[in-house]
DNA sequence: TAAGGATATCATAACGATTACCTAGTCACC
DNA sequence: GGTGACTAGGTAATCGTTATGATATCCTTA
């Protein structure tokens, strides 16, 4: 069986005591005594039992990893974006637990013996009842990627509706007038920031807002897809589209080439996220690039040091999106 | 604080041992009893602590997922498909452990009493040592994705050598001769597994082996996309590819069409792995899919039957590809 | 009716760590 | 040389469970 203190103890002629002391370092023991029994550890391989630690000191030595949904809107990208940023802060004496917050029809299991901290990256306001729940059972929790109103919660998120805005200015500059989007997920909060941001940039240029250029999407290829060839069925099919990801992007893409038609000489085409692919697609994808991983790290070490000591200090950063120029819009010269 | 099965025991006036037995549903206890003490749980909302549990139970409630590596040759499809496989077979009174092989140094963390099983969705031979290790330590395991030879393990793969054989052999029945491979990451099985059964589909149809139609990659888009500039610098190019994984045939085509040149007219390409976007590409990616949610979920539904009764019954699973003809393939007309 | 055997429950001891509280030794100082 | 302070370490309680061996009650049965 797996040596303990107990058997260190013996080992070393001290009490358990001394040899639980020695490991952790308390300053009750002497130099002598803490090496030689730091030697007899390493002798016989001893590595603490995390159960009975976490019992009597009340600590589960497990961070949670919350998506809104693993199986659904969530694409492959983002999400090992956001566990490879995670995992790279958190050491591995910490247990990282990742699981979709639809899996759960009640939060019971959820408490604090079994959670030191929890990451949630939250795409939809439906994960409120869910913050609310963790919030209550005083655990410490950071929000990523979707802005929250409760300012006591540290809130890491990308400046989503900017980037957009961005976007869409850019096709206007390019000369576009009929500009359509294809949106995310109902319901969720990017999806709606995206929107808000090309809107203001249509309004900003004294662009009108039709209706019929605004298609729903739900974040994945065969929407995007589905959705432009709405778009193309058009009597006035529009000259450019803002897809709310780049995923639909791609999607929205095979639909043009699908009519003969090309990009960008015929419809030009945004995306967002910048995904691994959007460089390597044909032609490459104009796009807003959002820091996933940058925000996933921060969250991460915010976390834990939330953890360490829990000062609350009211916590909003939002970190800027970038906007990528490529292959996917066409200049118009009017 | 949380209610314990002691504070449970003084509502109903019985023993905690009681409750102990009556909430695990224990034969022992009267089912009147059981039914009130059920009754009064559920009320103060009693949970388990699973560390007591786990510290008395010598178990961890804890399935560890490890990947060779989480930041190297691991495309953001293959890890959130595993992932999302395993998830949906696990369920939520398990702790779900994600990390890379290579996140450690040394392995003594990695003990019985830290995981009740393992799930190893293995690419390298180097994951060799840590196998013999979970193996030593008593460990239930099952190792996913590359054969090995211990019979003693369960072990599901997918006949990837197969499918790179009918990669190969469609390229030479739509006529072409001039036929080059992109591989993977050196060291990995998967590579060498892909090489084999490609190699194998020429011998068979009598194509000689070209030494410079042999290039290396390493599971990225980027490498595919330069092993492919050397490709069409060769003297004599070769009329198609086959790219050891999708993610390079993307990388690929770019470069295909960044000569001005055109995906399959002049250069036919066949992926590997069926990711995403292989079928959005333009054109469509010609691919072998394979089954990696699949996978991970047999094998995690094996592992979990192994935890409750270890009977080793030597398992080797094969589960077979499925090629995929699509656009980027052109027939050549001899 | 007393012994024997179920049946239902209890008291207590684990599991492996941390820690509050105590104790033995040493030294300094009056 | 006795008192107090300090040092180094030991004793025992504790965390919340499950497991083990009593124990009390009731029912058979000879």
């Amino acid at each position: 069986m797996a040596p303990t203190i107990k058997d260190i103890a013996k080992l070393a002629n001290v009490s358990h005591t001394t040899v639980s002391r020695a490991l952790n370092n308390s300053p009750l023991i002497k130099e002598v005594t803490r090496k030689k029994i730091a030697e007899i550890a390493a002798q016989v391989g001893y590595v603490p039992n995390y159960n009975a630690k976490s019992l009597v000191m009340q600590r589960s030595y497990t961070i949670g990893l919350f998506f809104t949904s693993i199986a659904n809107g969530t694409t492959s990208g983002f999400f090992s974006d956001t566990i490879r940023g995670v995992n790279s802060v958190i050491d591995v004496e910490y247990n990282l637990f990742i699981r979709g917050i639809d899996d759960y029809t009640e939060y019971s299991s959820i408490h604090r013996k079994r959670f030191d901290g929890i990451i949630l990256m939250s795409q939809s306001e439906a994960d409120n009842k869910f913050i609310y729940h963790v919030v209550q059972q005083g655990i410490p929790i950071v929000v990523l990627n979707r802005q929250i109103d409760d300012r006591s919660i540290i809130n890491i998120i990308s400046n989503d509706r900017e980037g957009a805005y961005n976007a869409g200015k850019h096709l206007i500059e390019a000369g576009h007038q009929d500009i359509a989007i294809i949106e995310g997920v109902e319901g969720f909060k990017s999806t709606q920031e995206r929107r808000d941001g090309f809107i203001k940039a249509l309004i900003d240029h004294n662009i009108p807002v039709r209706n019929d250029y605004m298609r729903s999407g739900n974040y994945d290829m065969q929407s995007g897809y589905e959705a432009m060839g709405k778009l193309l069925d058009l009597e006035k099919p529009p000259t450019a589209v803002f897809c709310s990801n780049d995923d639909m992007a791609i999607g929205a893409m095979k639909s043009v080439f699908e009519r003969g038609l090309q990009v960008p000489n015929d419809v030009s085409i945004v995306g967002f996220d910048d995904s691994g692919f959007s460089l390597f697609a044909n032609p490459s994808l104009t796009t807003v690039k959002r820091p996933i991983e940058k925000i996933s790290e921060q969250g991460a070490r915010r976390l834990l040091s939330l953890i360490k000591e829990p000062i609350e200090n009211d916590v909003l950063i939002s970190i800027d999106t970038e906007f990528i120029a490529r292959e996917s819009v066409r200049k118009l010269s009017k």
